[in-house]
DNA sequence: ACAATCTGTCACTTGGCAGTGACTACGATA
DNA sequence: TATCGTAGTCACTGCCAAGTGACAGATTGT
């Protein structure tokens, strides 16, 4: 019989759900494999967190899905504000390019959540949302005012979310090699371009 | 005893599959839906097609799924390579959302193979690379110098992906509203002036 | 009319999944 | 040491999917 410490079971668990999402993919995650992961018997699942959705809603509020404003302004914040807001548009959108990259985890659910936006990706998704506000909070970039701001930083945000996810399991997209550093280099530079183009 | 007409089975069943897609999504499709919807044995998608791989790639060869150059630029190519580089860029991709919001099977092909690149979506991406590269072959477009084209157009397109894709399941993103014809219009926009900045 | 062939149907096996009820073994406490 | 609550296990049901082998009804050529 196993260690029977409930708190290091749960804890188990949920780093098994993060380790079958992160190698197999959100379709293939259930209370099967998880447990197969945690070689702990399904049942505590539906015991320690009522099941499925419980366990993923306790994994989001563990773990460090979202960058958060530091990691994407990442430099102290009284340098961050002197700059141009062209420039610091720029640094927000190719950080976000690094600290997606960094979480495969968070990869999968953006990807996850265009296919089939069900109840487990919500939980995911609001804590993403709370990370929008508060930079839109702190920061109220400014522009020329024939640039619509909000729509702008839609889509750029939009496009790295796309690539950034579409690199895990496609080598290129629309002739750009996203496989290798070479290719996120070229598409880093030509976001600062066109932040620059759009902002002054 | 059903009609006995193996073409028209085939066709019943090309038909089923690109509804079950529209209607379920790529995760439920299997030969059980498909048959069902077409109210034919599943046995017949082995023997017609050998499997469920072989009917998608049927239904991908057959289908409307990418929209052509043609409507792509939407006026006679004459006119339309009269304009400046900035505008036939921003009518390409503004054109790309109508075409992309129109068909819903794309739409769902987009967000699956990106949650789960498989053989299935293989075939369909493929018949995309052949646009994309039709496209430069015919309109290679020209600019600034220091603006990297082809990364700048990757970004633009990962956008639009993005944004079309995810407008099946969530109303809105980084505060735009994607659901109703205003927030489209305001990308729409926005995709104008950026290219109007950024290639001029 | 008969045989060969083709289209379509049915029934079955196998296997994975979610969820549940009953059980066992541990260990804290009195 | 006896007992009682809890952590963990096991076995089972019910569901749905993929794939297959055998069959039945229709069609065609001779």
């Amino acid at each position: 019989m196993a260690s029977r410490d409930k708190e290091a079971t749960k804890a188990k668990l949920i780093k098994a759900a993060g380790q079958v999402m992160a190698r197999d993919g959100f379709a293939k995650m259930g209370v099967n494999a998880v447990a197969r992961e945690a070689t702990v018997d399904k049942v505590l699942i539906y015991r320690y967190f009522g099941g499925l959705e419980g366990l993923i809603k306790a994994y989001a509020e563990d773990g460090d899905f979202w960058p958060g404003v530091e990691e994407l302004i990442a430099e102290p914040e009284a340098i961050y504000r002197a700059r141009p807001a062209a420039e610091q548009m720029a640094r927000v959108f190719r950080n976000l390019i690094s600290a997606l990259r960094r979480r495969p985890v968070t990869l999968e659910i953006l990807a996850w959540e265009m296919a089939d936006g069900n109840e487990l990706t919500k939980h995911l998704d609001e804590v993403r949302e709370t990370l929008g506000r508060e930079f839109t909070r702190r920061f109220g970039h400014a522009g020329p005012a024939e640039v619509d701001l909000m729509a702008f930083s839609a889509l750029m945000a939009a496009s790295v979310n796309y690539l950034t996810a579409r690199s895990r399991h496609n080598k290129s997209f629309n002739g750009m090699d996203i496989s290798k550093e070479d290719g996120w280099k070229r598409l880093e530079e030509t976001i600062s371009t066109v932040c620059l183009k759009v902002l002054s």
